[in-house]
DNA sequence: CGTTGTCGATACCTTATCGGTAAGGAGCGC
DNA sequence: GCGCTCCTTACCGATAAGGTATCGACAACG
């Protein structure tokens, strides 16, 4: 039995003529007449009675009619779910977050994905996890993609920027420079400086490189391992620093900590990610990042666009 | 996209590898590759990633998986259900039986059927219909089966005897022939015998065929048209005549009326016909008659039995 | 670092199946 | 009874499926 006879067969038991059904189908009687009877051959059931005027539907044909047009449809939609799903438009889509990095963007930006992905369930399956369990999951495939700050790593594993972020300084409300509507660098020079993450992450390299680049090497100190735990200190006034964090933790308010802008020509800022395996080739993982670079296009343009 | 396709592709998707899933398929591997392959083309979709130990499915693969396996499953199921159709196992199976004539038999008979046909649904659509309503409902193909007391009429239908029934006289308690536990005919040769039906109505013939076989003419009166109206008319008197009924009608009890069967060597039944259209194809029909002629067999053996 | 083995893809051939044309046969109506 | 309608059969060419041999890519192994 295959699905060329069941079109026939419906258009005949449909027609109740076979005549009309070939024409229907854009086909010959015969041949029809032909694929008919071997469809019966085969089911070793009569399927039509042959009447003078045309052919009427024997019992099985009735039961054969309901179930071939079931088939029939359920094949429709099996093509066109297997080629959404070829385009992305369908599946599943599981990603990992570390959450208190990405407060603000991370959130829009799934959100505009799954405006124009209806159909595909994004399953947060990491959440505020470190890199290395992030890491680890992309390896395993259990996420398809990963969302923090990278440093280059793996040329397995490509790094994308998704956007980049103005720093703050966060400081405790009584340090002095909390008087101060906008901060310098030069202001930092002889300030204790919490290092939220180790010497060797983004942010702690680029909080490095931004004070060599105004000519000084600051004293630091471990922030606890997170931007969330570097503001918990500076909140308590453990180790008395401050330190320099994205711009989208001013959302994460705490008492006696303040947020202080740096200078406006200032170009401080740091980049969220996305992290992938370099040969994935999921349609799913391509739409994502789609969105990502209409989402990055857009947040340059509007960073160009006021200036 | 045809089922042999979708056959191969389930091969090919759950053994992961092109030759192992040619050897489970009896095929060669170069074939099914070209299957593969002409499917990927007609849905414009990669549906498996070929990799050096084998292949991996695509997300459009994963898909379509899914769907295929369901495809197939209905597939084979309908296969199934048009040869059950065909044999008569599965359906619908409309009938009309004229309930007072058979409080006893059709029951049995049907409730036989369904335990031998549990898929066939039994649909009583006429009901104490009468004989006209129920050959009309049988041309119109309102139903596939009348159960009555049928006389030969239309080589279009053809009458079946599904059983006989004895005779019982069905006469008033207060009759003087109530005191006796059995009746000879030639108690009945002065007595007022009211016909259930006209007189050219099977059961009307075979009493005044009765009285002929045994020497005389009986004064008849109409029975008002059914067998339940004439025990009526006995149990109130009306007329104040006696009659012949099926035995089955016993069951039917009625104040002020008794049944008498007839002496022992009087024979003399009744018939219960099934009637249907003698061009029908039915396998329902077919499996009907062939539980009919079943019941026939073992009522004619149990009848000869004890005797 | 070449060799070998595994795996899917390709080339080429054979065979089966499908669709088209022409003719046949059954049944109904005029 | 003639013609019409409709399905079936017969025959032919085209298309597509399956088989064998071989290729090319890649990984593992010595």
């Amino acid at each position: 039995m295959e699905l060329r006879q069941l079109k026939y067969f419906v258009a005949v038991a449909e027609e109740r003529h076979m005549g009309r059904a070939a024409e229907r189908l854009h086909l010959s009687q015969p041949p029809l007449s032909r694929q008919i009877q071997s469809l019966e051959r085969e089911l070793g059931v009569q399927l039509f009675i042959r009447t003078p005027r045309g052919v009427d539907l024997t019992e099985a044909g009735q039961a054969l009619l309901q179930d071939a047009r079931a088939i029939r449809l359920l094949a429709a939609q099996a093509e066109e779910r297997a080629q959404r799903a070829g385009k992305g438009e369908l599946g599943t889509l599981d990603v990992g977050v570390f959450g208190s990095s990405v407060l603000n963007v991370i959130p829009r930006l799934l959100a505009r994905f799954s405006e124009t992905h209806p159909d595909v369930g994004v399953n947060i399956v990491l959440h505020n996890a470190h890199k290395r369990l992030q890491i680890d999951a992309l390896r395993q495939r259990r996420i398809l993609v990963a969302f923090d700050r990278f440093l280059p790593d793996d040329p397995d594993l490509t790094i994308e920027v998704v956007t980049d972020e103005p720093l703050l300084v966060a400081l405790n409300a009584r340090h002095p420079l909390a008087a101060q509507a906008a901060i310098h660098m030069d202001d930092l020079r002889h300030e204790l400086l919490l290092l939220p993450a180790g010497i060797d992450s983004h942010i702690g390299g680029k909080l490095l490189q931004l004070c060599k680049d105004h000519g000084f090497d600051p004293q630091v100190l471990p922030g606890g391992g997170d931007v969330i735990t570097t503001v918990a200190m500076i909140a308590s006034r453990v180790n008395a620093g401050l330190s320099l964090i994205p711009g989208s933790m001013a959302n994460l308010q705490m008492p006696n900590v303040v947020y202080r802008p740096l200078r406006a020509n200032t170009r401080a800022t740091v980049e969220l990610h996305c992290l992938y395996r370099t040969a994935e080739t999921s349609p799913l993982l391509a739409a994502l990042l789609q969105t990502v670079r209409e989402y990055r296009q857009a947040d340059i343009a509007a960073a160009r666009g006021p200036t």
